[in-house]
DNA sequence: TTGTTTGACGGAGGGTTCTCCGGATAAGTT
DNA sequence: AACTTATCCGGAGAACCCTCCGTCAAACAA
């Protein structure tokens, strides 16, 4: 049967793939600059077959964070239904500055996934919806500027990735920028 | 004489520098990504010469465009000079704006020059000093924030960075951008 | 004039990124 | 069992980055 056959085929194919993911995973814990060589090479892997499970570095480390983005964009969710509109919006950008400085390849990743690029195209990328959910609930409790887009917030907020996660004052820093944001973001007068 | 001395070989090699900015000059003009291999060569140099001349690419690109970095710390007075405190803020953010995105290159100097990174270092930085110069007309003007400082400004008119200057709509989302900004900034009611 | 010093030069070399294609292996076919 | 096909694997190879060090020539001293 064809399916059978591709699952077979894909077992070997995932197998490999996982491989390459764990390696990955504890290299990157490791230190921030791994080369592709090394993880291939500790994968027990050739290095042409890296390429093709992850053609560029990026979808490399995106896939490594890819549970982290989901849980960031699945908390927009769950802080609407446990606060205000406002508190909300607030508390998921705290959060989402937190988990750029935590990991540190997050960072990198949040800001290509909200940047308009290759990841951006999917639906315009998870993260923007996540943000668009935030802004209509807070629009039509009327605490945001009803003219805001998504891009709009993203922009604003994307100081952030200029901060440094091996600073001590980043969260200093971080809380300033959110603040003037919020206050540049709510209705005029 | 020990001062003519070093004169003449600096001669030597500031010649070849020059010719190293040229050619650096000419080749980025023609793409964002030439090697460094390949400017070398054009300019009829080893590797090894370039580099010691620009320890890293950032060091080149910096070069190239350090004029247009003052021109716009500069602008900064004169648009003081000739305008309101509050015009001109708006008016060198905009400018800052156009710059960073007209010539492909200054985009990634300017980022890196506000980042706190080695060049912030250097009296923090000609383009912060043109914020803060900017930034204290405005508050004994009253019409920012007491409480501002430089470095609040550059984080939050950061977004620019990831605007792609080949995309047509860059003009708008950074004009919105800069009015979002610019509404945070202003002192509270 | 003949060392000697000192800055500048060039490129080999080790490590990386990414591409490309021939080889292997398993599924399906006859 | 022999053959075909689809899929995956591996690593050579081209291009690049950056470092390191031996060489060279100008400037100076004896």
């Amino acid at each position: 049967m064809s399916t059978k056959r591709v699952e077979q085929l894909h077992a070997q194919g995932l197998r490999t793939r996982a491989s390459l993911l764990e390696v990955a995973r504890e290299a990157f814990e490791e230190s921030r600059d791994v080369s592709l060589n090394s993880i291939a090479k500790r994968a027990g892997v050739g290095i042409g077959t890296l390429y093709r499970h992850f053609p560029t570095r990026e979808d490399l480390v995106f896939e490594l964070y890819r549970d982290q983005v989901q849980r960031l964009t699945r908390a927009s969710g769950e802080l609407l239904d446990e606060h205000s509109p406002q508190e909300a919006f607030r508390l998921w950008l705290e959060r989402f500055a937190r988990y750029a400085m935590t990991k540190a390849g997050l960072l990198e990743v949040l800001r290509t996934a909200t940047a308009h690029g290759r990841f951006a195209q999917v639906g315009r990328g998870p993260v923007a919806d996540a943000v668009e959910h935030l802004l209509v609930a807070n629009q039509e409790a009327g605490t945001l500027r009803a003219d805001l887009t998504a891009d709009d917030v993203l922009l604003a907020v994307a100081g952030l990735y200029q901060l440094d996660p091996s600073a001590e004052d980043w969260e200093r820093r971080a809380h300033r920028l959110l603040d003037l944001v919020l206050c540049g973001l709510r209705p005029r007068d």
